[in-house]
DNA sequence: TTGTACGCGTTATCAG
DNA sequence: CTGATAACGCGTACAA
């Protein structure tokens, strides 16, 4: 490996075109007050040198880093994936680069990231939900830094969502179950600790259940890890009861994709002798067999509002006015009457 | 929105606790010569104050970052979010702050990112695969700072690998295709501009075919892009000809859960009908119907290989170590002999 | 339009 | 073991 070369700066810069280093700073910056001539010497020097401004130095000098946090509960899952890769895209184009952490769904990891993150001196963060350590928040708004809590959404809240409710998003899918006459509907959740998310999808599934006069009993429910096989694991849980089952309700399409795996290993004719169902629509669900029945859920969407929230709340410094997506029913063929 | 407020700083800590700024950096370092009462007195006030290290001071003062950077193609792809979500987890043990970027298969767009991040002074880099701007080598060797290759290997070369070789790990799936008998293969391949992967992967491919003494035809080798609605208009495309292929080698598993779709929608049993098999062992792979017949790729541990090799060179400046993977075929079901 | 000079928060060197 | 103090690279008043 060649050693550490030493980076050149603005003083190497303004040297070879012969000025001095405020005038190529104000190149840089594209500040207007520079001659077309002067201004054409000085970026000949930085190409020359491959000169790249000092992140350092920069955020130092103008308590600026042109750079948004988002912290997510990990990049494994495909609907985080997706949004983030939206939220980067549309902060690149505004030159804003992007950090992104991973929490591993730990409240005390997400804090240390938060600390750390704004200790980088980020311009703006996006949290997932609203289940986290009430010193996150105390750290957040004591530094004064914006924020959005994503991927769900509470009215008259005191912070700026951009997502859809979770709860009423699920409220209608299972309607439609209900619909098709099923009256032993179980449900695999994602983990509820200190995921929102998760409890709201189980909190609409009972909703629903309820409002039809029947019950959601506790055996009934089990949380799986985000993983095929802690499904597969739960569904045949479910379905050695003396009265199984006839729909499960999965609190995401990874979960359901795992239980229909484990129904198909159980001989079970899908969607015939069970439905299921999912939720987030990601790409999976139309790629299963057969295809998914969940919600879908507009990922990108969202990614690109939060950027655009963000950026706006920085730069103009005012309150981010939160925004509500709307999800839809894609039917694809995992449900059947009872 | 609360106005930005200013950030604690050494100075104030220094102040609280009665110090000079010089101890309170011995402390945050760890620096052996602190004496225990004065250790406590700065701790006490930086809890107190809320006080994180302000990063681009840091950064300034020491030249050192405790970030390494990472670009790859997109966080879409599973397959590379699996591995960074290792590699970052790995870094954290180690205390460094990972920075992702994604590319989007643009070498343009690759060159501005690796020169962003040095800019941000990482303190190494991984990049995905050799396929890129000669430019963007020159920049790294000029700054001396380490980078990784990963997810392809190359014997002899003067990178740093961490990877597997493509070419290599297609060869003896292919060559299990025609131990069923079948003649007539197409492949349905990844995008090969810019991408060595999907380059060695066809050439792999082909090496086995023309090893059995067949033929791999330019026609039935169609390019899609990653999305299983490419992959399904490809088969489409191949299942139309006069005489269709009784096999077809995917790029990876994206493409043959596409293709597997399509195929289902044609009306072909699977796989009696046709023969489909993937690339990486993604989730998915399990997931479909008939489960995928495959090549597992040891997707995490390259990216913590990654990160011990890149924290390495960084603290010993020397030249990295390859580390070549073997990958394995599972044989799911996929595959039928003709 | 351009240059000078200071300060941003931290580390590191050197005395004490 | 601790305290002054000089860098580090850049932005920006202020002056010219």
């Amino acid at each position: 490996m060649t050693p550490r070369k030493p980076l050149p700066t603005l003083d190497d810069v303004a040297r070879h075109a012969g000025v001095s280093t405020a005038t190529v700073s104000r190149c840089l910056n594209n500040s207007a007050s520079v001659r077309g001539d002067t201004r054409r010497r000085v970026t000949e020097a930085v190409e020359m040198l491959g000169y790249t401004p000092h992140f350092g130095g920069r955020a130092l000098a103008s308590n600026r880093t042109n750079t948004i946090g988002a912290i997510i509960p990990t990049m494994e899952n495909a609907i985080f994936a997706r949004g983030v890769q939206a939220l980067q895209e549309s902060l690149a184009t505004a030159g804003v680069t992007l950090l992104v952490a991973s929490s591993g769904y730990d409240p005390d990891r997400e804090l240390k990231q938060v600390s750390a993150m704004l200790g980088r001196g980020v311009d703006g963060i996006m949290l997932i939900g609203d289940a986290r350590l009430q010193k996150t928040y105390d750290l957040l708004l004591a530094r004064g830094v914006p924020y959005v809590l994503a991927w769900n959404f509470r009215s008259n809240s005191q912070h700026t969502w951009v997502g859809f409710n979770n709860r009423l998003a699920m409220r209608p899918l299972v309607e439609s179950v209900l619909a098709q006459g099923h009256t032993r509907i179980a449900m695999i959740a994602g983990i509820t600790s200190f995921n929102d998310r998760a409890v709201d999808r189980l909190a609409g599934a009972r909703d629903a259940i309820e409002g039809a006069g029947l019950k959601l009993p506790a055996k009934l429910v089990i949380e799986a890890e985000y993983v095929p096989a802690a499904a597969g694991a739960a569904l045949r849980k479910l379905m050695s009861r003396k009265s199984p089952p006839t729909a499960i309700i999965c609190g995401n399409d990874v979960l359901a994709a795992g239980a229909m795996r484990e129904a198909r290993a159980l001989g079970l004719t899908l969607p015939g002798d069970l439905t299921i169902v999912g939720f987030d629509d990601i790409e999976l669900a139309s790629l299963v067999e057969p295809p998914l029945t969940t919600v879908h859920v507009p990922h990108r969407r969202m990614g690109q509002t939060v950027a655009k929230l963000l950026l706006a709340m920085r730069d103009q410094e005012t309150v981010g006015q939160s925004v509500e997506f709307q999800t839809e029913i894609v039917e694809r063929g995992s449900v059947a009457s009872v």
